[in-house]
DNA sequence: TCTTTATTTAACTATTAGGTTAATTAACTG
DNA sequence: CAGTTAATTAACCTAATAGTTAAATAAAGA
């Protein structure tokens, strides 16, 4: 995993474990034990997803006792956002980005 | 590296050198020894990071003489920019979305 | 056919990834 | 203070990455 911050994050991302604690911490911050739950695997398993997560800058750490909370730190996913630009025009037509706003708008006037 | 597309896909962009090979692909069909032309690297090298990108189905090739040419396949893209889709609201405002498509058909006009 | 060009395969090496169990650290709790 | 809970560190294992050089394959061209 070269040094970069765009690979580092790309790596953090593509492993589905890693993928579905940051999933799960969009709804807001977790102690270890918390995002350990779901997952047949040990504690320090854990612990090292979260490294590469920390590292890639995808999460945020405190203390608060003897807990270690983590939060989702969303910045690195805009970076590769803003990469994946380049390709957009491959895979979409221009007018679905405002078809997509259109129906997100939809969305919040039914709520 | 776990077994499901999305993984794969994100492995293989976490690497400089293949998102290197890809954004050379925009321009269009290349041979190898294009591809490996800017790296300082031997040539074995270049043939290991089109397989992982090849696994990842973001590229596609194509037999001409001898040589090898290799094109972009874009549509794993889509599927990590949707995946994405879930992370946005966290590091962008929803009108920005339209902002950009104001932006793009704004410069389609003065072309 | 012999040679050159394009590319891949084979064999090897060093490093990293992703997991384990056992031991350690740190802080709360009775 | 002793015990429990939360999390990390240490030590280890196996498989995969990312590179190398040297050899093999495939097609083109003289």
């Amino acid at each position: 995993m070269p040094a970069d911050q765009l690979s580092s994050t790309f790596h953090a991302l593509a492993d589905p474990t890693r993928r579905a604690i940051l999933s799960s911490l969009t709804t807001g911050e977790k102690t270890v034990s918390d995002l350990a739950e779901p997952f047949d695997m040990s504690m320090p398993a854990i612990t090292k997803h979260l490294k590469v997560l920390e590292k890639a800058k995808l999460i945020e750490r405190s203390k608060q006792a003897q807990y270690r909370p983590c939060r989702l730190h969303p910045e690195p996913l805009k970076d590769i956002d803003e990469w994946m630009e380049q390709y957009r025009k491959f895979f979409e037509a221009s007018f679905n980005r405002l078809d997509d706003y259109l129906k997100e708008i939809q969305t919040k006037k039914e709520e």
